[in-house]
DNA sequence: TGTACGTTAGTAATCGTTAACTTACTCTGG
DNA sequence: CCAGAGTAAGTTAACGATTACTAACGTACA
C-alpha cells in the first residue's frame, strides 16, 4: 500500500535515475527533487532498500498494462504487435524516465537483495509476450516453427536494443521513427508465408 | 599504450564491476583486489575517469576479435553465425566478468564523458554484424526483405537478452545450452544458409 | 493530546584524490 | 667498477565532499 507522498518520492527517484544514472540515485538527490530534506524521506521509507523496492513495484505497475494491451487487441497478429510497440514507444518517448522500465535488471543490480524481484519483473513481461505468441500460433496467425518463448525473447531483445540506441543518441530524435522498422521487421519475420 | 600493471588494474576493475555492480567499482576496491594501496592506483591512472576509459578500451579489444570471426569463416553463413555465437558464449561462460562487454553502454553510463566511446563501441559491433548480413544477402544466402542493420539489431538484441537472463539466474546453468536454440532460431528466421 | 510530517544538526563510513616519504632498480660519469 | 643521480612504484596519512542514516525537536491538525 502506497501513500501519495511515497509515490511522489518514487517518481522523483525514477526521474533522478533516468537523468543522471544509478550513481546519482541518492537520498539527498531524491529529497531535493521534491524540495524536502533528506530526513523527510525517512518518514516515508525506512531505508534506501525499501525505496528501491518501491521503485521496482512502480515500474512494474507501469509496464504491466502495456503488455496487457497485447491480448486485448481484436485485430490481426500484425495489428496487435504494431499497437503494442507503438503504445510502448509513445510512452517511452513521452517520458524518458520510463526507459528505466525496460532496463530495470541492468540498472538496479546494485542491491543484491533485489535480484529476485528483478528476475520476476523480466520473467513476467516475457511470459506475457510468450502468451501472445502462443495464441497467435494457435490461431495460425504466426509461424509455428519457433517456440513462443523464443519469439518473445527475440521481440523483447530487439525492442530493448532499439530503445537503448535511441536513448544513447546525442541529439534527441523521435523514438517513434524507430517504431515502424521494428514492427515491420518482426511482423515480416514472424508472419506465415 | 598500456603497461602490464595497467592491464592488471583494468582486469581487476572488470572483475569488481561484474561481481558487485558499478556502485562497487571504487578505487579502494580495485586497489585491494590486486593487493595494493589506493594511492598506488594513481601511479598508473591519473584519475578514475582514465581507469574507466581504459576499461572500455580493454573490453573492446576482447569483443572485437569475436566479431571478426564472423568474416573469417570459410563455410556457410549459417556455420559462421553458429561459430560466432558458440565462441562468444564459451568466452562469456568461461569468464563471467566478460559479460560486461555486451552491456558496456548500460553499465558505464555513469561518466557522461564516456558516452561517445560507449556509442562507438556498440556501433562498431553492430556494423560488423551488418556487414556479415550484407555479404550473406549479396550471395543470396539470407532473406533480402530486411535491411542488414535490422538483421544485426535483431541478432545482437536477442543475444544480449539471452545472456542477460542467464547472468541473472540463481543457480549457475550452462550458457552454452542456449547457443543452439539462438542459432537455430535466427538461422530459421533469416533463411540463413 | 497525539499523530503525521517536517526541520536542523549531527553520526560513522566511504568516496576520489593528494602530499610526503620510502624502496628498489637503472643509467651515467669518473 | 662503482658512487650518485634519476625514476618507477609502492607506502601511510591525511583532505574535503558525500554517503545512508538518526536523534531531537517543531508544528499543524484530528
Amino acid at each position: 500500500m502506497q501513500t501519495k507522498r511515497q509515490i511522489e518520492l518514487v517518481e522523483a527517484a525514477i526521474r533522478v535515475t533516468a537523468n543522471d544514472g544509478i550513481q546519482k540515485l541518492t537520498i539527498r538527490n531524491v529529497a531535493s527533487a521534491i524540495g524536502v530534506s533528506e530526513a523527510a524521506v525517512y518518514r516515508h521509507f525506512a531505508s534506501k532498500h525499501e525505496l528501491l523496492q518501491a521503485i521496482l513495484v512502480h515500474l512494474d505497475s507501469l509496464l504491466a498494462p502495456q503488455f496487457a494491451t497485447l491480448h486485448a487487441s481484436q485485430g490481426s497478429y500484425k495489428e496487435a504487435l504494431t499497437k503494442f510497440i507503438n503504445d510502448l514507444f509513445t510512452l517511452l518517448e513521452h517520458n524518458t524516465a520510463f526507459t528505466l522500465m525496460l532496463f530495470a535488471e541492468e540498472t538496479f543490480n546494485v542491491d543484491i537483495q533485489l535480484k529476485p524481484q528483478l528476475d520476476a519483473l523480466l520473467s513476467g513481461n516475457l511470459k506475457q509476450l510468450a502468451k501472445f505468441y502462443t495464441d497467435a500460433i494457435a490461431e495460425k496467425r504466426c509461424r509455428a516453427d519457433l517456440k513462443p518463448i523464443e519469439l518473445a525473447m527475440i521481440t523483447f531483445g530487439t525492442i530493448r536494443l532499439y530503445v537503448s540506441r535511441w536513448h544513447m543518441q546525442d541529439q534527441p530524435t523521435n523514438l517513434m521513427d524507430y517504431a515502424a522498422p521494428v514492427t515491420a521487421s518482426l511482423s515480416t519475420l514472424f508472419s506465415l508465408q
